[in-house]
DNA sequence: CTACTCTGTTGTCAATGCCAACATCGCTTA
DNA sequence: TAAGCGATGTTGGCATTGACAACAGAGTAG
């Protein structure tokens, strides 16, 4: 208790200002633009400090990840919440919240994905479990409502979540006009999930 | 002429000479491992050298992304024509080419995609360009076969190649199991194809 | 032969990540 | 309460790196 900071020779909550300080860096000067250093003199340390709560950058970067798995998971959910009752819709809303997510964010994301997790990641592994999770469900969800046809719903989630990540991916490194992302989203949920739907079309 | 090398106080190659080896300890190390001046080392020449050819290091990158989208369409484009000539085939044939190009270079793959290349990276950009060609025509083959409902071949080809590139990326961030790769894949392609095949199924 | 331009070399600088030795705070325990 | 101790910060230092400036060799054109 005491947002009075500034002074505390301990600090206190070096290690969580550490990581908004670091958040904010990557957000708006990317991944290569932070650096240990300046981060402690942006919070008031000295330049070992980090070096208590991350033993080096790489250990920042997974928590990094690791948040910004848990922020990804957080707007996932209340979209897909939010979303309406219909099944495509609802879809389509948690689709748009990871494209938005992953634009605004577009440093975080790649730090989340990219293979910089060296050998005992686990941890950001992990963190993006709820995430997958997630689309899982959604995909239950929709094979109940009988909008999809009946599978496996590991395959098809990883499907869906690859072409979002794909399209982010894709509009992040400027290999797709912006104007175009809208559109994109729309098709390819409904391209997803006609492509996916049960056999039987109708018989009126 | 000459592969002497070895001598000679202008080198004469260096410029390919520094792409090569860059590319190597890119595939071996990573993005993060590539220090020019090692570089310099172990080509043999001074460290200053690589300035004449590569402004800074972005630069390099820059042209190495170049070097692996060229690289990609290759693959691409053999594996393609090697294909069946049935559509979804050829299709599948086309993708597990780049899944296989993605796995195995996934260093240099997240070079080629990740935002690293700072406005002014048109080349980078302009070198992507033939491989999100060979989707859109193989995608213009498939409607002109009737595999494939007609409708905006960019917006399909697309999603095409975002669905290829986000099961790289998950596959390369150990974000899903290996051993699924290749039923992933085959899933991917076969969905697709039925997401956007022509809507009147039949009528007997 | 001279001047000019590539291409490569030497030397230098500031910044960075990591490490070791030292300092300080707060909590535990006798 | 006081000694002790571990967690948290600090200072100083080292090797590496990317970038830059000044210089040198080598080929070329006049």
């Amino acid at each position: 208790m005491s947002d009075v900071s500034e002074r505390a020779y301990h600090h206190g909550r070096l290690r969580s200002a550490l990581l908004d300080a670091a958040m904010r860096t990557v957000r708006e000067g990317g991944v290569d633009q932070l650096s240990l250093r300046e981060l402690a003199r942006e919070v008031g340390v000295s330049h070992a400090a980090p070096r208590r709560h991350f033993p080096d950058r790489q250990a920042l970067l997974d928590a990094l990840a690791v948040a910004g798995f848990e922020r990804l998971d957080n707007r996932l959910r209340t979209a897909t919440a939010d979303g309406a009752e219909d099944f495509t819709s609802r879809l389509k809303a948690t689709v748009a919240a990871y494209i938005r997510f992953a634009t605004e964010d577009a440093a975080l994301l790649e730090l989340m994905f990219t293979g910089k997790h060296r050998p005992g990641a686990d941890q950001v592994m992990a963190a993006a479990v709820p995430s997958f999770t997630l689309m899982y469900e959604q995909i239950a969800q929709g094979q109940a409502a009988g909008e999809l046809a009946p599978g496996d719903v590991e395959q098809l989630g990883i499907v869906l979540f690859a072409t979002m990540q794909g399209i982010a991916t894709l509009i992040n490194g400027d290999m797709v006009k912006p104007e175009l992302l809208d559109d994109l989203v729309d098709r390819a949920v409904e391209q997803f999930v006609r492509g996916a739907r049960p056999a039987p079309p109708e018989m009126p």
